[in-house]
DNA sequence: GGTAGATTATGCCATGTGGCATAGTCAATG
DNA sequence: CATTGACTATGCCACATGGCATAATCTACC
């Protein structure tokens, strides 16, 4: 199933947004990169782009969540977070600091449809979805974090904060062309989980 | 001198630019919603579309980070990060969460000029005007905190962390159209600058 | 008043875009 | 082998965009 020319374009949707964002990313772009038939756009996405760009946003948030709450399940929070960080390295490193995240991109542009027109529609289905993911990621660390004893309210302030810095982290690299922000960011993050689980324990 | 067209237009440029994003924003709407004149802008603006985003983007830059150094100098870096996480809660809601940091979109966008190809001369001038911003704002922070103490490099990683935080969480703020998140975030990012501050005391 | 330079008005161009319609191809099934 | 439905090929549309060129208009300043 996988390789089919539906889950290309999602692939390669997904791809694109992540370098380019949004609105700089074109449907034929998309079936330029992929090597997929124009043609088929219409047919396997027949709400167009926005049902592409939607598809896309889910599957990039489920593709990070899923071992994000599988590592934290096994693991714990704490290596959830490594995990989450060195995740967001290989993104940056492996396309020379030109890829970022897809969730994020959307939820810093308004969608602009082919008429040139904002639609409110079609970007509240953005943001509810961009929501959904970033909720979920979040979820993963609260339930990790109250495992370890942590107060929920905390927990949840901290697991915003983790969800937060790190994405700005992640978009203050490609401006710097450079993961140093990521190292600083990390360790910080690390102690202050430490920290708050250590607390809880006394 | 300000009202001038040519000021009107820079304006105009960094708020479609908060709200739409880099490539969303088109020179004819920024002229439109500016109700300024077409024509003016290749005078004005001879490098173009590049040229109007590279200043609209310093003057938003300098828009945040003048007040923010004057306000650290005066009473301090907590005070800097209230004020600091402040104006972003201010620009959030006076918009309704549709208007965000317009650095922070140019650093999750890639520029794409008007023969629809990416130009990596463009981009990395843009990248290097919004990496610049964003030291500028961290250096601020870093003083701060080491005027009272804390270490450079803990200084460093925590100007860091504060300002990757809080670009994240407008981001954050604009998927939920809430502004809880912030509130979240500024709590936490403001224990742990008091406690660096009191360890350093210590 | 007149003249030079700054500013604006307006139209054009090449190009891209998303969506669609029509027609063609392919594979599985009867 | 024929037919049916899924998939693909290709061209078209209306529209937007950035940049430019030419002409008109303002605005000092002499």
């Amino acid at each position: 199933m996988t390789g089919g020319t539906r889950d290309r374009m999602v692939l390669g949707a997904v791809d694109l947004i992540r370098r380019r964002g949004l609105n700089a990313t074109s449907v034929r772009e998309v079936v330029r990169h992929t090597g997929t038939p124009r043609g088929s756009v219409g047919h396997h996405f027949p709400r167009g782009k926005l049902q592409l760009v939607e598809e896309a946003l889910n599957f990039a948030g489920t593709e990070v969540g899923q071992p994000l709450a599988a590592l934290v399940e096994a693991h714990g929070v704490e290596a959830g977070l490594r995990a989450f960080i060195a995740a967001w390295r290989k993104v940056l490193e492996a396309s020379a600091f030109e890829a970022g995240c897809p969730v994020l991109a959307v939820s810093v542009e308004e969608f602009v449809a082919d008429d040139g027109f904002p639609n409110p529609e079609a970007q509240a289905r953005l943001l509810d979805i961009a929501e959904a993911i970033f909720a979920r990621w979040r979820e993963v660390l609260v339930q990790g974090l109250e495992k370890e004893g942590v107060p929920t309210a905390r927990a949840a302030r901290l697991a915003t904060l983790v969800i937060a810095s790190v994405e700005g982290t992640v978009a203050l690299c490609r401006a710097s062309r450079s993961a140093d922000a990521l190292d600083e960011v990390g360790t910080e993050l690390t102690a202050l989980l430490a920290g708050a689980i250590a607390a809880a324990r006394g």
